[in-house]
DNA sequence: TGTACATCAGTGAACGCGCGTTCACTGATGTAC
DNA sequence: TGTACATCAGTGAACGCGCGTTCACTGATGTAC
């Protein structure tokens, strides 16, 4: 029995509180809460410390809050890098784009949930961090755009247009995937496959614009 | 002074005050608050009633939750009638629709920032509810797109695929103008601008789309 | 390798506060006769 | 038109509860010598 004493030593490393209290935090928004909702005393408890051990690593629930944006943001571009590289090496980019994003959002639920829940659910700190991030990552696919040969000629104002365009399509299916339960299986091809329509229409469309900037 | 004191009687008429607690509900709620946060008693207080009248209007706070779901609906769907009749009347369906739109947006700004707000935000039976109504919208407006001539012999998959982009489209824009202030007249602008360029370049990948149905 | 000490995550009691909701009540309004 | 009465929105005291945060503390870990 001694050694099942000894061997844990402390309950966890040092630095594991503050990732527990994170993904704590994730999972516990993962249901139908929003961060507003989620209190102090809640997250502690589920974490399995005692309230004040909290201030151990917050200085504040508003702390917590800029922590989350920035860790649901971490995994949010790490995802796209991949995606990037998945898309920039195949033969067939929209429904590589789709498969690879839809499978990596599977993969970081309930960060994306925050995000989407938060969008516009939430205090003006963490929209505000949420929107410059989405312009981030629009401005990035208008330059990954520019790189399409039948594309390179287009204004910089024009690319942004249909990054933008192609951005709010797959935001909004995302989030719509992320609504339903993990396990609806059926919901989530039938969302991949309107979400290679909508930007194989918005493809289609391409040749066919005339600026007018 | 006498009839100064008799005027008001009682400070208002009945059914009013139910009315008072929606509005302010709704006021409340379009600073940067979730429902979730909303306490009755903040409710109250800025309505001008003891917090125990509420029970008077509504069994619980979930019950008017249920109310400004159905208010904001309501709202929508007089607003998307209204758009409609407009569009239908016009020779710039596109453009017509847009400025329509955003006109009325901006006259039950707050109604439609619960909306945004609780689309992914909120509690489930919100967001359920949402969500339902969405869907609505999106299959009128393929209802509507079918009496277009060029579309008339679209499959209804293939309609309501591009009303659903449509539908996403403008509702990702709709949230940007209501999450930015309402005196911010020159983002609204551009935002319209983007909006109408969306659709356009919508419409002209229309005629190039194979069915695969 | 052994000892003394600083660091620091976690503890537990305690605080004052705003919360949602109950209850018995008041008193004005509108209605039946 | 006048009176008696039912209705019902609003009142105010009271409840028990979970909240965020403070404080002085404990005791294990890692480090300097």
């Amino acid at each position: 029995m001694s050694e099942a004493r000894s061997r844990p030593r402390r309950s966890s490393r040092r630095g594991d509180t503050r990732k527990a209290l994170i993904n704590g935090a994730f999972t516990l928004l993962d249901g139908q809460k929003s961060f507003d909702g989620l209190s102090q005393r809640e997250l502690t408890r589920y974490v399995g410390i005692v309230p004040t051990a909290f201030y151990r690593h917050f200085a504040s629930m508003d702390e917590l809050g800029q922590a989350l944006v920035d860790e649901a943001f971490r995994a949010l571009r790490q995802i796209l890098e991949d995606v990037r590289t998945d898309v920039r090496g195949s033969k067939r980019p929209v429904s590589t784009l789709v498969r690879s994003l839809l499978q990596h959002v599977r993969a970081h639920r309930s960060a994306f949930r925050f995000i989407a829940a938060e969008r516009f659910g939430g205090a003006g700190g963490i929209r505000g961090a949420i929107r410059r991030e989405m312009r981030l990552v629009q401005a990035e696919l208008a330059v990954e755009l520019a790189r399409f040969p039948y594309l390179k000629d287009w204004s910089s104002t024009d690319l942004h247009m249909i990054a933008a365009l192609m951005v709010n399509a797959m935001v909004a299916i995302v989030e719509e995937v992320l609504d339903r339960s993990a396990a609806d299986k059926a919901a989530e091809a039938e969302l991949m496959a309107l979400a290679e329509k909508h930007l194989r229409l918005i493809v289609l469309g391409i040749p066919h614009w005339r600026s007018q900037a």
